[in-house]
DNA sequence: ATTATTTCTGTAAACGTTTTCATATATTTT
DNA sequence: AAAATATATGAAAACGTTTACAGAAATAAT
C-alpha cells in the first residue's frame, strides 16, 4: 500500500541507495538524475517511512514528556512550551500522564525507553527518581521541570526557587498582618511541596509566629485533598486566619470548601497560592498568587533539550532558575 | 550500550529466535531452556527495542491525537480520556497542537503518517479535512471528536449534538425573556460553529426574533476575538440584552471586554455558552452553559479505536452523538 | 597522454526485531 | 517396531531505511 524507496527505485531501473541519497540530498547525483528522481517520487507521493529511519539512526525523534496531571493548566502550558519548540526542529513528544503516581510514571518511563525516545522532560512526583538512572546510563538528555530530583547536580533543570516564592508569598501576608496561617501542600518528596513547605516555616519563624500542628496538612496535590483539609480546618476551634494553599488545584479545592462553609474570602479567611491564574478576570476575588512562567519553562526545557541533542559534547549539568511573578490578587485581607 | 536479543542470546550460546520465543513467550521452548532464558533476560535487563518491533510488525503502537489548542480544558479533558484508554492497552499517543491552523494541522497530519501511527484522534480544523484522505486509503483508523468532517459517512465519530444543544441554550435564554442575542463563533467551516450558528439562528427564528448582522461575529475559537467582538457589539446604537459565546475561551474574552466596559453580568447583559466549566464554584457569576462531557468524548473514542485496531474486519462506521448536560448558572438575568 | 582527483552510481551490510522454514529430537499412535 | 505426530531449536529472510565501500565515468592536473 505505501509507497517505498524501492518502489520509485524500481520505477526508474536505478537503485536504492540513489534514490535515498536524492531524498535526503546528500552525496553526489547528477543534476538529470536527481530531477527524474525527484519528479519520480512527487509522482508517487513517496513518504519516508520514519520508523525504519528511526531503527538505522537510532534515534526517534521524539521527545517524552511526563508529568503529573494534563488537567492543570499550569502543565498544559509547559507541554504547549515543548512542543512548539520540539516542532520547530522536527521533534514530536510523547505525553504521558502519571496521575501524581509513582508506578505509573515508572511504568511510562520505561515505555519510553523501549520508544528509544530522543530525549525526556519530566515534572516527576518522586524526588528520588529512581528510575532515571537509566537515562543516564543511556546518555538520553533529560530535563526537570517543577519539582528538582533528589540528584539534582547530575540533571538538567528548570524550576523557580520555591523556597524564596513561597518566602515572599507568605510574607505578603505576614505584612499584611496575619499570624495564624495554615498551609495546605501535596507530597513532600516532590520539591514543589517540600520547597514551598520550607518557605513557608522560615517565614513564620522569622516573624516569630506560633505554628500549631493543626495547620499544617500534607497530601496529595489533588483538589479533594485541598477541599478535606480545608474542611477539616475548618472545624478546629482555633482557626487559622489565612490559608497557604501550595498551588492551584489545592486552592481550587479549599476554596470550594471555603464557599460551602458559607464565609467569605478574603472577609472572613485569607487565602494564598501557587499559579492560580485567571484567563478571565473574573474569579472573585482574585487569589494572591506566586505565578510561575509555565510556558516559558517548557520552552527553555526545549531550547536545552535541543541544544543537547545537537551537540552532544557539552557535558555541563544546566540548572536554569526563573523568577515566578507575584500577583497581589484581592484575596487577602489586611488587618 | 542497550541490551538486545543478540546479547543474552550470545551469552547463552543459542539463537537469537529462541530468545524472541520467550520474550513473546510463544511457541515451544522446554521448560528448563525457558527458566534460563528469563534469568538471563532479567540478569541483563532486556528491554525491547520497540522501533525494531514496530518496523517488523507495521505498527507502531501510538495513537496520534490532534488538537486546536491543548490549553483548553476541553481539549486537556479529550486527550486525558485518550490517554487512559490508549495506557490501558499498552499505546502511548502523540500530541500535535495545530493552534488552529490548518497548515499547521496538515504538517502533523503528515508527520504522523510518516511515524506510521496506529490510530488517529482528531479535532480538525477544517471539516473539509483535505488530508485525511490518506488514512482511509492507508486504512488507519481514525475518530473524528468535537468537529465533524464534511464528508461524515466515511470516518467514525464522537460528537454531541450542536444544532439541537445550541438551539436549546438560545431557547432557554429566550424563555428568560430575551429577544436581542448576539452571537460570538468561531470560524463557520467548524461543525463545531457553524452547528451553533445553526441552533441559534433556527431558535431567533422559531421566537420569531429580528436577527440584525451586527450582533453576528464570526471569527477564531482565541480569546482575543472574543474580546475584539464583545468590545464592537458593546458600541453599538442598539444593544442585545445577551450574548451567545460559543465556546468557552471566546466566553473569557467576552466576559473581559464586559467587564472591562464597567458593566455587570447577568444586571447589564446576560451571557451563555459552551464548556464555560468552573472547578472551583468560584466564578462569579456562574456561566450558564451547554457543558460537553469533554473526557468522556476521549475515552469513547479510545475505546472505538481499540476495538478497531483489535477488529480489523469491521467497517461500520460509528458516530456516536453524546448529550451534553446544562448548567443552569446565574449569568442569565430573566425578564 | 598519462596520472590523479573528483563526481557519480550500485552492491551489500547494518539497525533489532519477528517469523517462516527446515531439521532434529521426543512422544504418541498404530 | 515402524509410522505419525508433537515438541524444540536454529538459520535465514524480512521490515524500510542509511551508509561504507567499491568501482566506473568524468574532469582536472601534470
Amino acid at each position: 500500500m505505501k509507497v517505498k524507496l524501492k518502489d520509485v527505485a524500481e520505477h526508474l531501473n536505478i537503485s536504492v541507495s540513489t534514490v535515498s541519497r536524492v531524498v535526503n540530498n546528500k552525496d553526489y547525483v547528477k543534476p538529470e538524475l536527481r530531477k527524474k528522481v525527484l519528479e519520480a517520487l512527487d509522482l508517487f507521493q513517496y513518504r519516508p517511512n520514519e520508523i525504519a529511519r528511526s531503527l538505522k539512526s537510532k534515534t526517534s525523534k521524539v521527545i517524552g514528556v511526563v508529568v503529573p496531571d494534563i488537567m492543570n493548566q499550569f502543565f498544559a502550558a509547559i507541554i504547549r512550551g515543548v512542543e512548539s519548540i520540539a516542532r520547530e526542529h522536527g521533534y514530536s513528544i510523547i505525553i504521558c500522564n502519571s496521575d501524581e503516581r509513582l508506578d505509573k510514571e515508572a511504568e511510562y518511563l520505561q515505555l519510553l525507553v523501549q520508544k528509544q525516545i530522543s530525549a525526556l522532560v519530566i515534572a516527576t512526583v518522586n524526588e528520588t527518581a529512581p528510575f532515571l538512572e537509566q537515562f543516564k546510563a543511556y546518555n538520553i538528555p533529560t530535563v526537570f521541570v517543577d519539582n528538582l530530583p533528589k540528584a539534582e547536580g547530575q540533571f538538567d533543570s528548570v524550576t523557580v526557587d520555591n523556597v524564596r516564592a513561597s518566602y515572599e508569598l507568605v510574607q505578603h501576608i505576614i505584612n499584611a498582618g496575619h499570624k495564624k496561617i495554615a498551609l495546605i501542600t501535596g507530597p513532600l518528596n516532590q520539591t514543589s511541596s517540600s520547597e514551598r513547605f520550607i518557605g513557608w516555616e522560615k517565614a513564620m519563624v522569622d516573624a516569630g509566629n506560633h505554628i500549631k500542628k493543626e495547620w499544617i496538612k500534607v497530601g496529595t496535590f489533588k483538589q479533594k485533598d485541598g477541599y478535606e483539609f480545608m474542611k477539616q480546618i475548618l472545624r478546629l476551634k482555633e482557626l487559622p486566619t489565612a490559608v497557604f494553599a501550595a498551588n492551584n488545584i489545592l486552592a481550587y479545592g479549599a476554596i470550594r470548601a471555603i464557599k460551602e462553609h458559607g464565609i467569605d474570602i478574603p472577609t472572613d479567611i485569607s487565602l494564598i497560592s501557587f499559579d492560580t491564574i485567571d484567563p478571565t478576570g473574573l474569579l472573585a476575588p482574585r487569589i494572591t498568587s506566586m505565578i510561575q512562567p509555565a510556558e516559558e519553562i517548557g520552552v527553555i526545557a526545549g531550547d536545552l533539550i535541543i541544544r543537547k541533542l545537537q551537540n552532544p559534547e557539552i557535558k555541563r549539568v544546566e540548572r536554569v532558575i526563573l523568577e515566578p511573578e507575584f500577583d497581589k490578587g484581592e484575596s487577602v485581607l489586611s488587618k
